[in-house]
DNA sequence: GCGGGATATTTTGAATACAAAATACAAGAC
DNA sequence: GTCTTGTATTTTGTATTCAAAATATCCCGC
Protein backbone atom coordinates (compact mmCIF):
# COMPACT_ATOMS: atom_id res chain seq x y z
CA UNK A 1 0.00 0.00 0.00
CA UNK A 2 1.36 3.46 -0.96
CA UNK A 3 0.99 5.89 2.00
CA UNK A 4 0.84 9.81 1.25
CA UNK A 5 4.08 10.89 2.60
CA UNK A 6 3.19 13.20 5.10
CA UNK A 7 5.87 15.89 6.60
CA UNK A 8 6.27 15.10 10.60
CA UNK A 9 6.69 19.16 12.19
CA UNK A 10 10.67 18.44 13.49
CA UNK A 11 11.26 22.13 13.62
CA UNK A 12 14.75 23.05 14.24
CA UNK A 13 15.55 25.86 16.68
CA UNK A 14 16.55 28.23 13.95
CA UNK A 15 13.21 28.93 12.05
CA UNK A 16 11.23 29.27 15.86
CA UNK A 17 14.06 31.48 16.42
CA UNK A 18 13.32 33.42 13.20
CA UNK A 19 9.45 33.77 13.73
CA UNK A 20 10.16 35.10 17.21
CA UNK A 21 12.57 37.53 16.14
CA UNK A 22 10.77 38.65 12.74
CA UNK A 23 7.56 39.58 15.05
CA UNK A 24 9.62 41.12 17.33
CA UNK A 25 11.03 43.65 15.08
CA UNK A 26 7.71 43.97 12.76
CA UNK A 27 6.01 44.63 15.63
CA UNK A 28 8.64 47.24 16.62
CA UNK A 29 9.97 45.78 20.41
CA UNK A 30 13.27 45.33 18.75
CA UNK A 31 13.19 49.38 17.66
CA UNK A 32 14.78 49.72 14.16
CA UNK A 33 18.57 50.83 14.57
CA UNK A 34 19.50 49.04 17.44
CA UNK A 35 22.17 46.88 17.80
CA UNK A 36 21.72 43.67 18.05
CA UNK A 37 23.98 41.84 20.48
CA UNK A 38 24.36 37.91 19.57
CA UNK A 39 25.16 37.06 23.95
CA UNK A 40 22.47 39.22 24.63
CA UNK A 41 19.72 37.13 22.96
CA UNK A 42 21.17 33.93 23.16
CA UNK A 43 20.64 34.27 27.27
CA UNK A 44 16.85 35.50 26.10
CA UNK A 45 16.28 32.84 23.85
CA UNK A 46 18.38 30.10 26.05
CA UNK A 47 20.32 29.08 23.09
CA UNK A 48 23.68 29.25 21.70
CA UNK A 49 24.97 31.30 19.32
CA UNK A 50 24.71 28.80 16.28
CA UNK A 51 21.11 28.52 15.72
CA UNK A 52 20.99 32.44 16.45
CA UNK A 53 23.20 33.47 13.63
CA UNK A 54 21.74 31.39 11.34
CA UNK A 55 18.63 33.07 12.19
CA UNK A 56 19.77 36.26 11.96
CA UNK A 57 21.34 35.42 8.31
CA UNK A 58 17.78 34.53 7.55
CA UNK A 59 16.47 37.78 8.68
CA UNK A 60 19.28 39.33 6.97
CA UNK A 61 18.10 38.11 3.69
CA UNK A 62 14.27 39.44 4.58
CA UNK A 63 16.19 42.88 4.89
CA UNK A 64 14.83 42.75 8.55
CA UNK A 65 18.41 43.01 10.11
CA UNK A 66 21.19 44.65 8.66
CA UNK A 67 25.08 42.75 9.17
CA UNK A 68 28.09 44.64 9.26
CA UNK A 69 31.09 42.07 8.84
CA UNK A 70 32.84 42.25 12.34
CA UNK A 71 30.84 44.42 13.70
CA UNK A 72 27.58 42.48 14.46
CA UNK A 73 23.70 42.57 13.21
CA UNK A 74 21.51 46.30 13.83
CA UNK A 75 17.66 45.82 13.20
CA UNK A 76 17.37 47.47 9.53
CA UNK A 77 16.32 50.90 9.85
CA UNK A 78 13.23 51.88 7.75
CA UNK A 79 13.68 55.24 6.34
CA UNK A 80 11.51 57.29 3.62
CA UNK A 81 13.91 56.27 0.98
CA UNK A 82 13.27 52.53 2.11
CA UNK A 83 9.45 53.30 1.81
CA UNK A 84 9.91 54.73 -1.46
CA UNK A 85 11.58 51.98 -3.05
CA UNK A 86 9.62 49.08 -1.76
CA UNK A 87 5.98 50.64 -2.14
CA UNK A 88 6.31 50.99 -6.29
CA UNK A 89 7.47 47.28 -5.57
CA UNK A 90 4.70 46.34 -4.09
CA UNK A 91 2.42 48.12 -6.10
CA UNK A 92 3.15 46.17 -9.18
CA UNK A 93 3.34 42.98 -7.62
CA UNK A 94 -0.17 43.74 -5.98
CA UNK A 95 -1.45 44.10 -9.75
CA UNK A 96 -0.17 41.53 -10.81
CA UNK A 97 -1.78 39.83 -8.33
CA UNK A 98 -4.78 41.11 -9.42
CA UNK A 99 -4.59 40.31 -12.77
CA UNK A 100 -4.30 36.71 -12.12
CA UNK A 101 -6.70 36.52 -9.72
CA UNK A 102 -9.45 38.21 -11.96
CA UNK A 103 -8.24 35.05 -14.67
CA UNK A 104 -9.25 32.36 -11.54
CA UNK A 105 -12.15 34.01 -9.38
CA UNK A 106 -14.92 31.75 -8.48
CA UNK A 107 -18.33 32.92 -7.76
CA UNK A 108 -18.15 31.83 -4.58
CA UNK A 109 -14.78 33.73 -3.87
CA UNK A 110 -16.48 36.90 -5.25
CA UNK A 111 -19.54 36.16 -2.56
CA UNK A 112 -16.78 36.05 0.23
CA UNK A 113 -15.17 39.23 -1.12
CA UNK A 114 -18.61 41.12 -1.18
CA UNK A 115 -18.81 40.42 2.41
CA UNK A 116 -15.68 40.82 3.23
CA UNK A 117 -16.29 44.37 1.43
CA UNK A 118 -19.42 45.16 3.48
CA UNK A 119 -17.76 44.48 6.43
CA UNK A 120 -14.56 46.78 5.85
CA UNK A 121 -18.01 49.38 5.32
CA UNK A 122 -19.64 49.04 8.27
CA UNK A 123 -15.97 48.89 10.23
CA UNK A 124 -15.10 52.21 9.23
CA UNK A 125 -18.63 53.98 9.42
CA UNK A 126 -18.57 52.77 13.35
CA UNK A 127 -14.68 53.40 13.36
CA UNK A 128 -13.84 49.98 14.12
CA UNK A 129 -9.85 50.62 13.09
CA UNK A 130 -9.34 46.65 14.07
CA UNK A 131 -12.19 45.42 12.31
CA UNK A 132 -11.11 47.30 9.18
CA UNK A 133 -8.07 46.23 8.91
CA UNK A 134 -8.83 42.65 9.61
CA UNK A 135 -11.21 42.86 6.63
CA UNK A 136 -8.91 44.69 4.70
CA UNK A 137 -6.37 41.73 5.21
CA UNK A 138 -8.12 39.44 4.56
CA UNK A 139 -9.73 40.68 1.26
CA UNK A 140 -5.68 40.86 0.87
CA UNK A 141 -5.45 37.09 1.04
CA UNK A 142 -8.32 36.87 -0.92
CA UNK A 143 -7.16 37.87 -3.65
CA UNK A 144 -3.42 36.57 -3.62
CA UNK A 145 -4.73 33.13 -2.84
CA UNK A 146 -6.73 33.22 -5.66
CA UNK A 147 -4.10 34.72 -8.22
CA UNK A 148 -2.69 31.23 -7.32
CA UNK A 149 0.85 31.85 -7.77
CA UNK A 150 3.28 30.91 -4.12
CA UNK A 151 6.23 32.83 -5.43
CA UNK A 152 4.48 35.75 -6.11
CA UNK A 153 2.99 35.13 -2.21
CA UNK A 154 6.08 34.53 -0.26
CA UNK A 155 7.29 37.81 -2.18
CA UNK A 156 5.18 40.30 -1.49
CA UNK A 157 4.83 38.81 1.86
CA UNK A 158 8.55 39.18 2.43
CA UNK A 159 8.62 42.75 1.39
CA UNK A 160 5.17 43.81 3.29
CA UNK A 161 7.29 42.79 6.16
CA UNK A 162 10.00 45.33 5.21
CA UNK A 163 7.66 48.18 5.61
CA UNK A 164 4.71 46.97 7.90
CA UNK A 165 6.94 48.62 11.04
CA UNK A 166 6.33 51.80 8.95
CA UNK A 167 2.54 51.09 8.84
CA UNK A 168 2.47 50.69 12.64
CA UNK A 169 3.99 53.93 13.38
CA UNK A 170 1.20 55.59 12.04
CA UNK A 171 -2.42 55.77 12.09
CA UNK A 172 -5.57 55.85 9.47
CA UNK A 173 -5.90 59.54 9.24
CA UNK A 174 -9.87 60.09 8.86
CA UNK A 175 -9.28 61.87 5.42
CA UNK A 176 -7.24 58.95 3.72
CA UNK A 177 -9.29 56.13 6.05
CA UNK A 178 -12.53 57.74 3.86
CA UNK A 179 -10.30 57.73 0.36
CA UNK A 180 -9.27 53.97 1.13
CA UNK A 181 -12.82 52.96 2.03
CA UNK A 182 -13.70 54.49 -1.52
CA UNK A 183 -10.80 52.95 -3.30
CA UNK A 184 -11.98 49.70 -1.78
CA UNK A 185 -15.56 50.08 -3.54
CA UNK A 186 -13.55 50.26 -6.99
CA UNK A 187 -11.48 47.41 -6.01
CA UNK A 188 -14.54 45.27 -5.31
CA UNK A 189 -15.88 46.34 -8.43
CA UNK A 190 -13.19 45.45 -10.58
CA UNK A 191 -13.39 42.11 -9.09
CA UNK A 192 -17.20 41.64 -9.72
CA UNK A 193 -16.56 42.04 -13.50
CA UNK A 194 -13.44 39.76 -13.60
CA UNK A 195 -11.40 43.20 -15.08
CA UNK A 196 -7.94 42.22 -14.49
CA UNK A 197 -6.39 45.45 -16.03
CA UNK A 198 -8.43 47.31 -14.14
CA UNK A 199 -8.19 46.22 -10.69
CA UNK A 200 -4.50 45.98 -11.11
CA UNK A 201 -4.14 49.33 -12.11
CA UNK A 202 -6.66 50.25 -8.97
CA UNK A 203 -4.24 48.23 -6.67
CA UNK A 204 -1.38 50.43 -7.58
CA UNK A 205 -3.06 53.63 -7.00
CA UNK A 206 -4.21 52.05 -3.96
CA UNK A 207 -0.32 51.60 -2.74
CA UNK A 208 0.73 54.57 -3.84
CA UNK A 209 -1.59 56.88 -2.23
CA UNK A 210 -0.69 54.46 0.73
CA UNK A 211 3.19 55.84 0.45
CA UNK A 212 1.96 59.56 -0.11
CA UNK A 213 -0.37 58.90 3.09
CA UNK A 214 2.55 57.43 5.22
CA UNK A 215 4.98 59.86 4.20
CA UNK A 216 3.05 63.05 5.07
CA UNK A 217 2.19 61.56 8.34
CA UNK A 218 6.19 60.32 8.62
CA UNK A 219 7.28 64.12 7.62
CA UNK A 220 4.93 65.70 10.85
CA UNK B 1 37.59 67.12 9.65
CA UNK B 2 34.67 64.77 9.27
CA UNK B 3 35.94 61.82 6.92
CA UNK B 4 34.09 59.56 4.76
CA UNK B 5 33.63 56.56 6.55
CA UNK B 6 35.12 53.45 4.29
CA UNK B 7 34.21 50.14 4.50
CA UNK B 8 37.24 48.16 4.28
CA UNK B 9 36.85 44.58 2.50
CA UNK B 10 37.35 42.11 5.22
CA UNK B 11 34.42 39.50 3.80
CA UNK B 12 33.28 36.83 6.11
CA UNK B 13 34.07 33.35 5.07
CA UNK B 14 30.52 32.67 4.49
CA UNK B 15 29.96 35.28 0.98
CA UNK B 16 33.12 34.26 -0.79
CA UNK B 17 31.02 30.74 0.06
CA UNK B 18 27.50 32.23 -0.82
CA UNK B 19 29.51 34.07 -4.07
CA UNK B 20 31.34 30.80 -5.27
CA UNK B 21 28.18 28.06 -4.56
CA UNK B 22 26.00 30.26 -6.77
CA UNK B 23 28.19 30.35 -9.29
CA UNK B 24 28.33 26.53 -9.27
CA UNK B 25 24.62 26.54 -8.72
CA UNK B 26 23.59 29.03 -11.93
CA UNK B 27 25.82 27.46 -13.88
CA UNK B 28 24.64 23.76 -13.76
CA UNK B 29 27.54 22.69 -12.05
CA UNK B 30 25.62 21.57 -9.10
CA UNK B 31 22.75 19.32 -11.07
CA UNK B 32 19.35 20.90 -9.78
CA UNK B 33 17.87 17.78 -7.60
CA UNK B 34 21.43 16.30 -6.64
CA UNK B 35 21.49 16.06 -2.87
CA UNK B 36 24.52 18.56 -0.87
CA UNK B 37 26.63 16.74 1.43
CA UNK B 38 27.96 19.21 4.04
CA UNK B 39 31.24 17.52 5.10
CA UNK B 40 31.75 16.94 0.86
CA UNK B 41 31.71 20.55 0.13
CA UNK B 42 33.88 21.26 3.54
CA UNK B 43 36.55 19.32 2.08
CA UNK B 44 36.01 20.90 -1.20
CA UNK B 45 36.11 24.63 -0.21
CA UNK B 46 38.79 24.07 2.99
CA UNK B 47 36.35 25.28 5.64
CA UNK B 48 34.48 24.38 8.60
CA UNK B 49 30.67 23.54 8.75
CA UNK B 50 29.87 26.32 10.25
CA UNK B 51 30.15 29.10 7.33
CA UNK B 52 29.30 26.70 5.06
CA UNK B 53 26.08 25.77 6.40
CA UNK B 54 24.96 29.52 6.77
CA UNK B 55 25.49 29.91 3.26
CA UNK B 56 23.35 27.62 2.23
CA UNK B 57 20.61 29.22 4.72
CA UNK B 58 21.61 32.55 2.57
CA UNK B 59 21.16 30.44 -0.62
CA UNK B 60 17.97 29.01 0.88
CA UNK B 61 16.30 32.60 1.20
CA UNK B 62 17.25 33.11 -2.50
CA UNK B 63 15.88 29.81 -3.70
CA UNK B 64 18.59 28.46 -5.30
CA UNK B 65 19.00 25.70 -2.54
CA UNK B 66 16.04 23.59 -0.55
CA UNK B 67 16.52 23.04 3.29
CA UNK B 68 15.27 19.78 4.56
CA UNK B 69 15.23 19.59 8.45
CA UNK B 70 17.13 17.05 9.50
CA UNK B 71 17.24 15.42 5.65
CA UNK B 72 20.16 17.79 4.37
CA UNK B 73 20.16 20.20 2.07
CA UNK B 74 19.96 19.87 -2.22
CA UNK B 75 19.52 22.36 -5.10
CA UNK B 76 16.96 23.70 -6.06
CA UNK B 77 15.24 21.83 -8.98
CA UNK B 78 13.50 23.94 -11.36
CA UNK B 79 9.84 22.86 -12.83
CA UNK B 80 8.21 24.48 -15.56
CA UNK B 81 5.48 25.39 -12.36
CA UNK B 82 8.88 27.47 -11.22
CA UNK B 83 9.18 29.09 -14.56
CA UNK B 84 5.25 29.78 -14.83
CA UNK B 85 5.18 31.08 -11.57
CA UNK B 86 8.68 33.50 -12.05
CA UNK B 87 8.22 35.05 -15.39
CA UNK B 88 4.86 36.67 -14.77
CA UNK B 89 6.77 38.64 -11.21
CA UNK B 90 9.99 39.09 -13.72
CA UNK B 91 7.76 41.31 -16.12
CA UNK B 92 6.07 42.53 -13.81
CA UNK B 93 9.08 44.02 -12.57
CA UNK B 94 10.71 44.47 -15.77
CA UNK B 95 8.13 46.30 -16.72
CA UNK B 96 8.12 48.98 -13.13
CA UNK B 97 11.73 49.58 -14.40
CA UNK B 98 10.89 50.62 -17.57
CA UNK B 99 8.10 52.91 -16.27
CA UNK B 100 10.67 54.16 -13.67
CA UNK B 101 13.51 54.59 -15.82
CA UNK B 102 11.85 56.43 -18.32
CA UNK B 103 11.07 59.42 -15.82
CA UNK B 104 15.20 59.63 -15.26
CA UNK B 105 16.28 58.36 -18.64
CA UNK B 106 19.22 61.02 -19.59
CA UNK B 107 19.84 62.05 -23.28
CA UNK B 108 23.30 60.27 -22.76
CA UNK B 109 22.07 57.09 -21.40
CA UNK B 110 19.53 57.27 -24.51
CA UNK B 111 22.61 57.70 -26.89
CA UNK B 112 24.19 54.82 -25.44
CA UNK B 113 21.12 52.69 -25.30
CA UNK B 114 21.07 53.40 -29.63
CA UNK B 115 24.56 52.43 -29.91
CA UNK B 116 23.74 48.82 -27.55
CA UNK B 117 20.56 48.56 -29.92
CA UNK B 118 22.66 48.90 -33.00
CA UNK B 119 25.29 45.86 -31.56
CA UNK B 120 22.73 43.88 -30.51
CA UNK B 121 21.22 43.81 -34.37
CA UNK B 122 24.39 43.51 -35.60
CA UNK B 123 25.07 40.71 -33.66
CA UNK B 124 22.05 39.28 -34.73
CA UNK B 125 22.61 39.53 -38.37
CA UNK B 126 25.97 38.05 -38.11
CA UNK B 127 24.62 35.28 -35.66
CA UNK B 128 26.67 36.20 -32.69
CA UNK B 129 25.01 35.05 -29.96
CA UNK B 130 27.14 35.70 -27.16
CA UNK B 131 27.51 39.23 -28.61
CA UNK B 132 23.80 39.78 -28.63
CA UNK B 133 23.57 38.55 -25.52
CA UNK B 134 26.45 41.04 -24.27
CA UNK B 135 24.03 43.69 -25.90
CA UNK B 136 21.04 42.54 -24.40
CA UNK B 137 22.20 42.25 -20.74
CA UNK B 138 23.88 45.85 -20.87
CA UNK B 139 20.63 47.39 -22.30
CA UNK B 140 18.71 45.58 -19.14
CA UNK B 141 21.39 47.27 -17.04
CA UNK B 142 20.38 50.58 -18.49
CA UNK B 143 17.07 50.58 -17.18
CA UNK B 144 17.38 49.16 -14.42
CA UNK B 145 20.06 51.62 -13.60
CA UNK B 146 17.96 54.73 -14.44
CA UNK B 147 15.00 53.17 -12.81
CA UNK B 148 17.06 54.34 -9.69
CA UNK B 149 15.83 51.76 -7.01
CA UNK B 150 18.26 49.59 -5.54
CA UNK B 151 15.34 47.33 -3.85
CA UNK B 152 13.85 46.49 -7.27
CA UNK B 153 17.57 46.11 -8.67
CA UNK B 154 17.99 43.21 -5.64
CA UNK B 155 15.06 41.57 -6.50
CA UNK B 156 15.26 41.21 -10.00
CA UNK B 157 18.89 40.08 -10.01
CA UNK B 158 17.63 37.46 -7.51
CA UNK B 159 14.60 36.13 -9.39
CA UNK B 160 16.67 36.03 -12.19
CA UNK B 161 19.43 33.89 -10.49
CA UNK B 162 16.49 31.46 -9.80
CA UNK B 163 15.20 30.91 -13.80
CA UNK B 164 18.51 31.61 -15.14
CA UNK B 165 19.56 28.19 -14.81
CA UNK B 166 16.86 27.21 -17.23
CA UNK B 167 17.92 29.93 -19.93
CA UNK B 168 21.30 27.93 -19.73
CA UNK B 169 19.43 24.53 -20.87
CA UNK B 170 17.76 26.16 -23.98
CA UNK B 171 19.70 28.19 -26.97
CA UNK B 172 17.80 30.75 -28.63
CA UNK B 173 16.16 29.63 -31.67
CA UNK B 174 16.11 31.23 -34.68
CA UNK B 175 12.37 31.94 -35.10
CA UNK B 176 12.02 33.19 -31.59
CA UNK B 177 15.62 35.46 -32.02
CA UNK B 178 14.21 37.05 -34.65
CA UNK B 179 10.88 37.84 -32.49
CA UNK B 180 13.39 39.13 -29.61
CA UNK B 181 15.27 41.66 -32.24
CA UNK B 182 12.20 43.27 -33.58
CA UNK B 183 10.52 43.25 -29.87
CA UNK B 184 14.26 44.73 -29.19
CA UNK B 185 13.91 47.83 -31.64
CA UNK B 186 10.24 48.50 -29.71
CA UNK B 187 11.82 48.92 -27.00
CA UNK B 188 14.13 51.32 -27.85
CA UNK B 189 11.55 53.26 -29.45
CA UNK B 190 9.63 53.20 -26.30
CA UNK B 191 13.10 54.47 -24.37
CA UNK B 192 13.86 57.18 -26.77
CA UNK B 193 10.41 58.69 -26.46
CA UNK B 194 10.26 58.10 -22.88
CA UNK B 195 7.01 56.82 -23.19
CA UNK B 196 6.87 54.79 -19.32
CA UNK B 197 3.77 52.82 -20.17
CA UNK B 198 4.50 51.65 -23.64
CA UNK B 199 7.86 50.32 -22.35
CA UNK B 200 6.12 48.64 -19.17
CA UNK B 201 3.94 46.90 -21.60
CA UNK B 202 6.63 45.76 -24.18
CA UNK B 203 8.96 44.73 -21.32
CA UNK B 204 6.41 42.76 -20.23
CA UNK B 205 5.01 41.05 -22.77
CA UNK B 206 9.02 40.28 -23.83
CA UNK B 207 9.26 38.44 -20.81
CA UNK B 208 5.74 36.36 -21.24
CA UNK B 209 7.11 35.92 -25.06
CA UNK B 210 10.54 34.39 -23.10
CA UNK B 211 8.79 32.29 -20.97
CA UNK B 212 6.67 30.40 -24.06
CA UNK B 213 9.44 30.25 -25.76
CA UNK B 214 11.29 28.58 -23.24
CA UNK B 215 8.47 26.38 -22.31
CA UNK B 216 8.18 25.43 -26.00
CA UNK B 217 12.06 24.28 -25.90
CA UNK B 218 11.61 22.25 -22.47
CA UNK B 219 8.71 20.34 -24.26
CA UNK B 220 10.46 19.24 -26.59
C1' DG C 1 41.67 68.49 32.70
C1' DC C 2 42.45 66.59 28.07
C1' DG C 3 44.41 63.71 24.47
C1' DG C 4 47.08 59.73 22.99
C1' DG C 5 48.35 55.25 23.33
C1' DA C 6 48.97 50.76 25.54
C1' DT C 7 46.35 47.15 27.68
C1' DA C 8 42.18 44.58 29.07
C1' DT C 9 37.63 43.16 27.90
C1' DT C 10 34.08 42.19 24.91
C1' DT C 11 32.31 40.50 20.72
C1' DT C 12 32.44 38.40 16.42
C1' DG C 13 34.16 34.61 13.07
C1' DA C 14 35.30 30.03 12.50
C1' DA C 15 36.49 25.30 14.04
C1' DT C 16 35.68 21.57 16.79
C1' DA C 17 32.96 18.52 19.77
C1' DC C 18 28.98 16.17 21.10
C1' DA C 19 24.06 14.48 20.85
C1' DA C 20 20.17 13.07 18.25
C1' DA C 21 18.12 11.68 14.23
C1' DA C 22 18.28 9.52 9.72
C1' DT C 23 20.23 6.23 6.62
C1' DA C 24 22.67 1.98 5.51
C1' DC C 25 23.58 -2.49 6.59
C1' DA C 26 23.15 -7.10 8.28
C1' DA C 27 21.16 -10.98 10.58
C1' DG C 28 17.22 -13.66 11.44
C1' DA C 29 12.14 -15.09 10.63
C1' DC C 30 9.01 -16.62 7.44
C1' DG D 1 14.53 -15.35 -1.52
C1' DT D 2 12.20 -11.55 0.67
C1' DC D 3 10.67 -8.94 4.43
C1' DT D 4 11.32 -7.42 9.07
C1' DT D 5 13.87 -5.74 12.77
C1' DG D 6 17.83 -4.48 15.31
C1' DT D 7 22.47 -2.42 15.02
C1' DA D 8 26.21 0.39 13.05
C1' DT D 9 27.40 4.33 10.48
C1' DT D 10 26.66 8.64 8.64
C1' DT D 11 24.77 13.13 8.77
C1' DT D 12 22.54 16.84 10.72
C1' DG D 13 21.50 20.17 14.73
C1' DT D 14 23.33 22.48 18.51
C1' DA D 15 26.76 23.67 21.95
C1' DT D 16 31.25 24.80 23.11
C1' DT D 17 35.85 26.36 22.31
C1' DC D 18 39.47 29.12 20.34
C1' DA D 19 41.39 33.03 17.73
C1' DA D 20 41.19 37.51 15.90
C1' DA D 21 39.24 41.85 15.59
C1' DA D 22 36.79 45.63 17.70
C1' DT D 23 35.59 48.27 21.70
C1' DA D 24 36.33 49.95 26.29
C1' DT D 25 39.38 51.11 30.05
C1' DC D 26 43.12 52.97 32.20
C1' DC D 27 47.43 55.22 32.60
C1' DC D 28 50.58 58.62 31.45
C1' DG D 29 52.37 62.98 29.49
C1' DC D 30 51.27 67.48 28.70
Amino acid sequence: MQLEPIAVARRPLHDDLVEHLRDLIVSGTLAPGSKVQEQALCDQFQVSRTPLREALRSLAAEGLVVLTPRRGAAIAEITRKDLEEAFPILGALEALAGELACKNLTDAEIATARQLQAELVEAHQIGDLAGYSAANAAIHTLILDAAANPLLTQMLKSLDGRVRRARYMVNLSGVRWSAAVAEHARIFEAMESRNGDVLGEILKDHIANKLNALICQLES
